[in-house]
DNA sequence: TGGATTCAACTGGTTATACCTCTTGGAGAA
DNA sequence: TTCTCCAAGAGGTATAACCAGTTGAATCCA
């Protein structure tokens, strides 16, 4: 990787190594992105157009793109364009999924990372939520309380307590990072939300009300306080439940929509090695 | 993203669609990751054949392999084949970059971020660090003196310790996302690590010298708090240096410096920087 | 006129094929 | 045995054609 060539390419205003032409692709894009051309929203230019912008051909740059899309920059949406993603900053939820699968995260393993990261999101939250923020926190904590008779709805609700946090910090990087080891939580999690008991939910809600409580009272303490037994608590539940360790079977999917069963489709066949 | 999986079904209020053939590859590749048929470091089949088994074409099939090389889920080797990632667990860097590009993270906000993520991180690791752990600790912290006259050095020793201190935690998801966290750091501060006083420098030696000694005596909340003030500390010191934050023309690629050999992508697209 | 419908020109999605470069390992020469 | 060389096989790219949704303007009918 490291030789000099003196091959003559296509690409000799670029200084240095000729870049692969699909990085081109991306490194194009992001230009677009860093000189403020695309912003979140906007539509790209069609491929065939980017091909011939960039000089390469469809092929190459729909590969740019595919990896574009995998990173959450952008979305295509077929027969309209392909656009930046908007919305609030997010990660794509499927790399860290794949990174489970790939290394056998335990249980534990994620319930103490989010207890790291949320014990401070919670102090940071008490010092600096706003009213809005409030709001939201109080509207999941009635949710759950509402909810304590179907497990998967706690769970949603659940899901998105931790977010409100997340959010109520104000700083768009806790929330991308909550979000996606939540998306990871939510996706193992609701194969056995049904076997949670309606004590442990009650508990449960209990305790996202104390959280709540502490972040409303500005006491950065007590939240952390409150969002460390949590997590603990939830962990130790959770590891008296029957546990089926499989690794779920589709994607992540980072918007939490609303239940969905996933079913395999009829593979072909399988890899020889 | 979000890829629900839905053979024939003609679709409903959901957004499950028909899934795309492009995702076939994606959700084959995770069955056999899942199925333990495909481990690190193991080679994936040829897209040739990968595209027969899948029943796909074989541009189709790179489209796939190109998303999970977005994701770092698996690196094609020109000429060899295609590989599922091996070594320690990795989040791909270039999605959080793009999202900085995309929304303006400012550099208090990712302070904050590795705040609220490394001083949990900190405790426990003061908690549970092992013998090597505290080596590679030490081991930092004396570079980090013996840098003091060479700021990219130090860079490169600074990251060093709080990659270490992650590790030091034994969860391998909060060492993915400091990693990941910690690359963006990286990003952008090598452009003006240079502006960096002695003074600043060995003051910062000397926190990393003072968190160091935390979790070697297992003060948990020595550690969180010689972590929270460090980091306040260097937050403070780089906001009274010159600001000429434009986001980082070439970074993306996470060639962030490891020590530990394995790969080492020879990418450099260095500019006149 | 107004509104619903139709349809043509986009868009991304997929396939097929050919050729290139790079890697790798074995055949054959020294 | 050791080195050199090269061919098979891998990924990388280009071209061309076609499929399949989306969109909006032209059209048709009330």
């Amino acid at each position: 990787m490291s030789s000099m060539m003196a091959k003559a390419t296509p690409d000799s205003a670029n200084g240095g190594k000729t870049e692969r032409s699909t990085e081109q692709v991306v490194s194009h894009i992001r230009g677009l992105i860093e000189r403020r051309q695309l912003r979140p929203g906007n539509r790209l230019p069609a491929e065939r157009d980017l091909a011939i912008q960039i000089g390469v051909s469809r092929p190459t740059v729909r590969a740019g793109l595919r990896a574009l899309a995998a990173m959450g920059v952008v979305r295509s949406k077929h027969g309209s364009g392909t656009y930046i993603q908007d919305g609030p900053p997010t990660l794509g939820t499927e790399p860290l999924s794949f990174l489970a699968a790939l290394h056998g995260f335990t249980r534990d393993e994620m319930y103490e990372a989010r207890r790291i990261l949320e014990v401070g999101a919670a102090g940071v939250a008490a010092e600096r939520a706003r009213p809005e923020h409030m709001a939201t926190l109080a509207e999941e904590v009635a949710n759950l309380f509402a909810s304590m008779n179907d497990p998967q709805a706690f769970l949603v609700h659940d899901i998105n307590f931790h977010r409100a946090v997340a959010m109520a910090t104000g700083n768009p990087i806790v929330a991308a990072v909550v979000e996606m080891i939540s998306a990871l939580y939510y996706e193992r999690r609701r194969q056995t939300a049904e076997r949670a008991t309606d004590m442990n939910l009650h508990d449960a809600a209990e305790m996202h009300r104390r959280i709540y409580q502490a972040i409303r009272a500005g006491d950065s303490d007590l939240a952390r306080a409150a969002m460390s037994e949590h997590l603990l608590q939830a962990s130790a539940h959770q590891a008296r439940e029957p546990q089926d360790r499989s690794i779920p079977a589709t994607g992540a999917n980072g918007a939490l929509p609303v239940t969905t069963a996933a079913e395999r489709p009829g593979r072909r066949r399988q890899n020889s090695n």
